[in-house]
DNA sequence: TGTCATGGTTACATTTTCGTTACTACTTAT
DNA sequence: ATAAGTAGTAACGAAAATGTAACCATGACA
């Protein structure tokens, strides 16, 4: 057995997916916006624990896929607005169903746990 | 504004859901799986650019998250089977609807490329 | 007796992703 | 004159994910 050698040119679809909505903030992102517009600052007292570094990173890069907009207004102090696009919104109820899948998932094999209330207070507001 | 610090104590179901099914591999792994159960070998040979050091942390991940079933048959040369569990298998239907949804935001994106064709064929496939 | 195949494992190196700290430009309020 | 608030950026470093190359145990087969 030898390797193949016929480099697929773009990632699968699913793969695609994931880079353009997945890694370790997206989520919250999307999340955060679809509930409402936010401003940079307002989104990284949301996103605590991110670097206001990567999350500038992240916002410039969904923005350049078209999934989130910037509005900035010409004043001072500084005001920008972003907001999730058409095709962001589109992707929610997909985001969602994952969501469900996973919490059951959890639900099954976590029966006990102190942070299981916590956990699904959470997840109720997420989903 | 300070920091929140309320630490929510596992991620967003989302986030759960990544770690799951999500990186650089585990998409191909099901995918391939979920056509056919297989052997180790064959799996790397399906998916060559993945190192086999890798791949067996991405099977051994997922079978403890109870995604994969580990089939060791006793012979010689060893055999190992590999299957998706019926909780992986609920999931693939949402990961063909994130596959689509990329795809559509692909296609709007690259109207003209030479890559194009092949992408869509392994797509087709994938879809 | 020694080579082959399978399904790995181990130690180490590299790449990719993320975080920390300090800094900037602009304008209004004190 | 200077401090405060917003939305960043730049240089550097740490951590996480992935890759490379060599190795191992088993039994079949020549």
């Amino acid at each position: 057995m030898t390797k193949k050698k016929t480099k697929i040119p773009n990632a699968c679809p699913i793969v695609n997916a994931f880079h353009l909505i997945g890694g370790k903030w997206k989520p919250y992102i999307i999340y955060y916006l679809q509930k409402k517009n936010q401003r940079f600052g307002k989104l990284h007292f949301l996103i605590p624990d991110i670097s206001r570094k990567v999350l500038t990173e992240q916002l410039r890069e969904m923005e350049s896929d078209e999934l989130i907009h910037r509005k900035k207004f010409d004043e001072s102090p500084p005001r920008v607005e972003y907001s999730l696009t058409e095709k962001a919104k589109e992707v929610i109820p997909i985001l969602e169903a994952l969501g469900e899948w996973s919490f059951k998932i959890h639900k099954e094999k976590m029966t006990e746990s102190l942070d299981e209330e916590i956990y699904i207070d959470y997840c109720q507001d997420y989903l």
